[in-house]
RNA sequence: GCCGGGAUGGCGGAACUGGCAGACGCAGCGGACUUAAAAUCCGCCGGAGCAAUCCUUGUGGGUUCGAGUCCCACUCCCGGCACCA
């Protein structure tokens, strides 16, 4: 075997080694304590990019890291299989989903294998396969029983493109699907949902996660919590039986400034109200809302417009007479789907008065108000006016005593909006788990009993979109007997959501080959996942469902912890071309090329090398030939013989010691490094060392067996950063299979404390000098010697020292007039 | 518009808690080895200047003995949200 770093004799050997010996299958019944790694699972779209490896590698590298240092280490993988662009993909060329998700599976796990992670392969999740999809169904049935599922009519998502439904998190953006980015209609359909929003207040709290800031802000957006106050404006109409419409404010204090109200064009009271002569008008008016889009509709460009119903209502406060309109801004989907309109203090409000001349009325006085005309509305709190009896109060203290008033005479109450609305999961599409639910025309809606799962996807449906179900023409699927009275009856045809499957895939991970239920008692040993790490898209959507997702098992008993990720780490994004790698946009760049040629482990450096794990960054391949050169320098450095001089004998003391306190610096930065996730300069300070350690060979000046020393505490620590080729080194130089079993080296703070430091003179802060001084240096020696300096003394010259500041162990300032 | 994150050599990036700016690597330049090339090894490598020295972390101000780091204002880039009453 040649001397040289030469990956493609060493990959696959390791690899083989490794899984013939079960290396890395993990068992619970280990006294180390547990470690779950968990890495987002990939979706199964045919191959893995460099941006997949670049999810992957340095999480296993920690991982590894992890396992050295004692845990006994869960690292997971598995395959979202579910979903559209399987299904796409299937139609366009003609095969089955199945055929197709299977084989990319096939692909995807060779390539996975070839990055050499610790992955425990036994206990891969497959969401597609029935084994899996009969637990997502089963979860299906729980959260049904729960409450938690319901089916109810709604204007919802439509995807033209995808021809199904989407849940609100999966339009992004100004209204676009997340998956294809056709803009997104409405349509009323009976569906399925989850309700996720019984669970907003919890889903706000991240106090017991360590989440990036940036995730847990985007999920409490997203949600949208705001506290406010419900109160009601009288209604007297003729042949209406309502006598109210309730509306919902975060200004209470503004109550008295109302000069109009606004409906949402879907609102129910909108038809009865209108009057005869305004019919038409507001007819239109709601029919071309309706026609819009989301992108247009939503557009803040876009004019804010509206009609007169030619309907009042009375403001019970002042018992002032209020017109009422419908306009788009107002959304039917938050708070109670009508507003009060006041123009002086809120901006919209303000636009649409001056645009169809409603009446101003200033409530909240700005700061030096004489009772003018606001050019635009004044929004900030102040005193109030034109209040009756609230008259004169900050709007601050006003907001409660209005709340105060309302609740007391039965007008208001004080309640919370979210903008987070529930999770629609039915899918009108073939490729996902079928929702288990039958419908009987006389029990109506059934759910399949648990023994009758999994609701197996037939294979033979037409999967062509249709806008309906494809499983709807699929007879035998379709008909079926009711659970309950066995007369005939109808399965649901629809399909669930992808991000069900993957709202508990790592619980699976944690229980493989578990047939009587999701999981077993060994989830109680692994979860929660103490790190999980992905990308930051998912914010809103999975990270956010799967929280919610065990919140709810666990107020069902099914498990005992608040949250599924402790801390969640998210790497940042590889682009190619200025975008993100997508197939759809043909700037992947594959890995396969770069592992055959350069190896694995150069690969895996390369990436962690780049730059912050969570900074991502453009695609470039111009650096990647100085890790191949590094890892071939240390090759040659560990596998070609050492020689001490003769004639450095007895000189050995200054090379072993500054040797000994390099190596325990470097372990010191590489743990250190290691736990911070920062594997750039985890890297390099592993160069730095190498470089270190050429020049002690080139010297000579050192016992062998000190040499030998530095060179097990280098491959040691280069063991997870370049597993096979620190495991063959490992072989070479004489030690026992496998590495990866040795403990992490530690390191001794007093051998890496500097003897010698460079003491930094400066006089008014500007560099003069530097010198190199023993490392236990007084003030005072400090002092002198920087007082003493040639090289300073000039600056001083005629100047009057006014003082001098002294930083142990770095510098001296000499502060001269 | 609002909320995050960012801007440092030709390039990717480094810099503890305010203390030597540019670690490590790429590219480039020079040299050694070689018939030659590749590979490898050694040296140089922010800008200006012969030099002493001066300038330099997006821009402008400030705090400090001292600022890439802290404060204020601004520009640009990336990500998210965007009529949420």
């Amino acid at each position: 075997m040649s001397d040289r770093y030469n990956p493609q004799e060493i990959d696959g050997k390791w690899q083989q080694r490794w899984a013939e010996d079960k290396l890395y299958q993990v068992s619970e019944d280990d006294p180390r304590p547990k470690w779950y790694a968990l890495t987002m699972f990939p979706y199964t779209s045919g191959d893995l990019h460099i941006g997949h490896w670049y999810a992957m590698a340095p999480s296993d590298v920690h991982a590894r890291f992890k396992r050295m240092r004692g845990y006994n280490v869960l690292h997971p993988m598995g395959f979202d299989a579910f979903g559209l662009p399987a299904e796409n993909a299937a139609i366009k060329r003609g095969i089955h989903p199945f055929t197709w998700t299977m084989k990319n599976i096939e692909n995807m796990r060779c390539q996975l294998k070839s990055i050499g992670a610790i992955y425990d392969w036994s206990r891969e999740a497959v969401t597609c396969l029935p084994e899996y999809y009969q637990w997502t169904q089963w979860f299906f049935l729980k959260l049904y029983h729960a409450g938690l599922a319901y089916r109810a009519k709604a204007p919802v998502n439509w995807c033209p493109h995808c021809q199904t439904v989407l849940a609100n998190e999966q339009v992004v953006g100004s209204g676009v699907c997340e998956r294809c980015g056709t803009a997104v209609t409405r349509r009323d359909l009976e569906q399925w949902f989850f309700r996720i929003t019984r669970y907003a207040d919890e889903l706000m709290e991240h106090r017991s996660i360590d989440w990036p800031e940036r995730i847990k802000t985007m999920q409490r957006n997203w949600i949208g919590r705001s506290t406010g106050t419900e109160l009601s404006f009288a209604l007297d109409h003729p042949g209406v039986e309502e006598k109210e419409i309730r509306v919902f404010t975060t200004r209470p204090d503004t109550a008295f400034g109302v000069t109009f109200m606004v409906l949402a064009p879907e609102h129910p009271l909108v038809t009865r109200l209108v009057s005869p002569d305004r019919r038409a008008a507001v007819e239109e008016y709601v029919a071309r809302s309706r026609q819009q889009n989301d992108i247009e509709r939503l557009s803040t460009e876009r004019e804010r417009d509206g009609v007169f119903t030619g309907a009042y209502a009375i403001n019970r406060l002042n018992g002032e007479r209020v017109s009422i309109w419908i306009a788009d801004y107002v959304l039917m989907g938050y708070g109670t789907g009508a507003v009060m309109a006041v123009p002086a203090h809120d901006t919209r409000d303000f636009d649409f008065a001056s645009k169809y001349n409603l009446p101003i009325k200033v409530v909240i006085a700005p700061a030096g108000w004489q009772g003018e005309e606001l050019e635009e509305a004044y929004t900030e709190p102040g005193i109030m006016v034109n209040s009756a009896q609230f008259t004169g109060l900050p709007s601050q203290q006003g907001m409660d005593a209005i709340s105060d008033f309302l609740e007391e005479k039965g007008w208001g109450k004080r309640t919370i909006t979210y903008r987070l609305r529930d999770w629609l999961i039915s899918r009108q599409r073939y490729w996902g788990a079928p929702i288990p639910i039958i419908y009987c025309d006389s029990c109506g809606i059934v759910p399949v009993t648990e023994k009758d799962l999994p609701v197996l996807l037939p294979e033979d449906a037409e999967f062509k979109p249709t806008g309906e179900s494809p499983l709807k023409y699929n007879r035998q699927f379709v008909n079926t007997t009711c659970p309950q009275c066995s007369a005939p009856a109808r399965r649901e045809t629809d399909t669930m959501d992808t991000f069900m499957c993957s709202s508990w895939y790592f619980l699976r991970y944690a229980s493989p080959g578990c047939h009587s239920a999701p999981f077993d008692r060994r989830l109680k040993y692994w979860l929660p996942v103490d790190l999980y790490t992905g990308g930051a898209e998912h914010a809103v959507m999975h990270l956010l469902y799967a929280r919610f997702f065990i919140k709810a098992i666990r107020d069902m008993g099914l498990v005992d912890f608040d949250e599924p990720f402790t801390r969640l780490f998210n790497q940042g994004t590889i682009i190619a071309q200025k975008h993100k790698m997508s197939k759809s946009r043909g700037n992947v760049v594959t890995p396969d090329g770069y592992v055959s040629e350069l190896g694995a482990d150069t690969v895996r450096v390369y990436l962690m090398f780049i730059g912050p794990w969570e900074q991502g960054g453009e695609w470039n391949d111009s650096g990647i030939s100085g890790i191949s050169r590094w890892l071939n320098r240390v090759c040659g450095l560990v596998v070609e013989e050492y020689q001490m001089k003769p004639e450095a004998v007895t000189g050995d003391n200054k090379v072993r010691g500054d040797l000994q306190r390099a190596t325990h610096q470097t372990i010191r930065k590489v743990t250190e490094d290691m736990e911070r996730l920062r594997f750039n300069t985890m890297v390099a300070a592993l160069m730095e060392f190498t470089n270190h350690l050429a020049k002690v060979k080139e010297s000579g000046g050192l016992a062998a067996s000190a040499w030998k020393e530095a060179i097990d505490a280098l491959l040691l620590l280069l063991a997870p950063s370049v597993p096979h080729l620190a495991e063959e080194l490992w072989m070479r130089t004489g030690h026992e299979y496998s590495i990866h079993n040795q403990r992490w080296p530690e390191w001794d703070e007093t051998l890496a404390e500097d003897e010698e430091i460079t003491l930094v003179i400066q006089v008014n802060g500007k560099l003069r000098d530097r010198i190199a001084v023993p490392a236990s240096i007084t003030e005072v020696e400090a002092r002198q010697l920087a007082a003493e300096s040639t090289r300073v003394k000039p600056y001083l010259q005629g100047k009057e020292a006014l003082k001098t500041i002294y930083v142990p162990g770095r510098l001296v300032n000499i502060v001269v007039k």
